[in-house]
DNA sequence: AACACACTCAACCGCAACAGC
DNA sequence: CGCTGTTGCGGTTGAGTGTGT
């Protein structure tokens, strides 16, 4: 790695600091760092966890990839119309959009409307015959998503009776499938209003964190039940 | 199969805001 | 109050990969 991260002429020292793609093994002196110090004060990292590499570069390598609580995988539909409404209100303040979309970072989300949205409006007044291409492209793409999606919903079911039957053996799985649902039913009913009755008013980031707090992907949901089959399997 | 184009992602840079002295 | 170091943000770049022709 470290040989070719050489030859692309990266990972070249410049005043002492290593550059380029990061390494498993510099990423592992991170994740211990972090671990022991906690996040900030990015500055010492070179210092105490014998990494090469500058305050600034460290910060960014934890907060876009190597933060616990990051979701992987392809926005959502859901989520590109979370980012096309909020930068419509808010521009290209990608970390206050980012704060809204727990999980994803602003670097995602910037590169995700970049690629998406910002391309779109140039291409349409250049050429309409590769907007129509391009949107083609996109729809195929969404479509992909969309069967996935479905695959998703027929894990929660499974999930959900899966609940159903353990719900007289254990009281709490049956308390987390009402507020789980409850949750779900709520994030739908709240993006509709906001996208048909317009924003709320007055304490509205207190309104927001409601609004947004339950965008969490299936999968941590899935993930998290998975655990519980486990809890409850072992409890047997 | 080869090429061109589109897309994704990680990483860098410059600048501004902030905190501490 | 000004200086300095640190942190956070937005813009940009470039490599790698996927897809269409």
């Amino acid at each position: 790695m470290e040989v070719m991260v050489q030859n692309m002429g990266w990972g070249v020292k410049e005043g002492g600091w290593r550059k380029g793609p990061w390494t498993a093994e510099e990423d592992k002196l991170l994740v211990r760092y972090v671990k022991l110090h906690g996040e900030g004060k990015w500055n010492n990292v070179a210092r105490l966890a014998g990494l090469k590499r500058n305050g600034k570069s460290c910060r960014l390598r934890w907060v876009n990839y190597l933060r616990p609580d990051l979701k992987r995988g392809r926005i959502t539909p859901h989520e590109e119309r979370i980012i096309l409404e909020l930068h419509g209100r808010w521009g290209n303040r990608w970390s206050a959009i980012a704060r809204s979309l727990p999980g994803r970072t602003d670097n995602e989300i910037k590169n995700y409307w970049r690629t998406h949205f910002k391309k779109n409006a140039k291409v349409s007044s250049e050429n309409p015959e590769k907007l129509r291409a391009h949107l083609l492209r996109r729809e195929r793409l969404q479509l992909q998503q969309k069967q996935k999606q479905q695959e998703d919903q027929i894990n929660v079911k499974k999930v959900v009776s899966f609940l159903d039957e353990s719900e007289t053996k254990v009281p709490t799985l049956a308390q987390m499938k009402q507020e789980i649902l409850y949750q779900h039913a709520s994030d739908e009913l709240g993006f509709l209003y906001s996208m048909t009755n317009g924003y709320p008013t007055g304490s509205e980031a207190s309104n927001e964190d409601i609004l947004w707090d339950g965008l969490w992907n299936l999968d941590d949901f899935l993930g998290i039940i998975a655990n519980q089959h486990t809890l409850v399997a072992n409890f047997h």
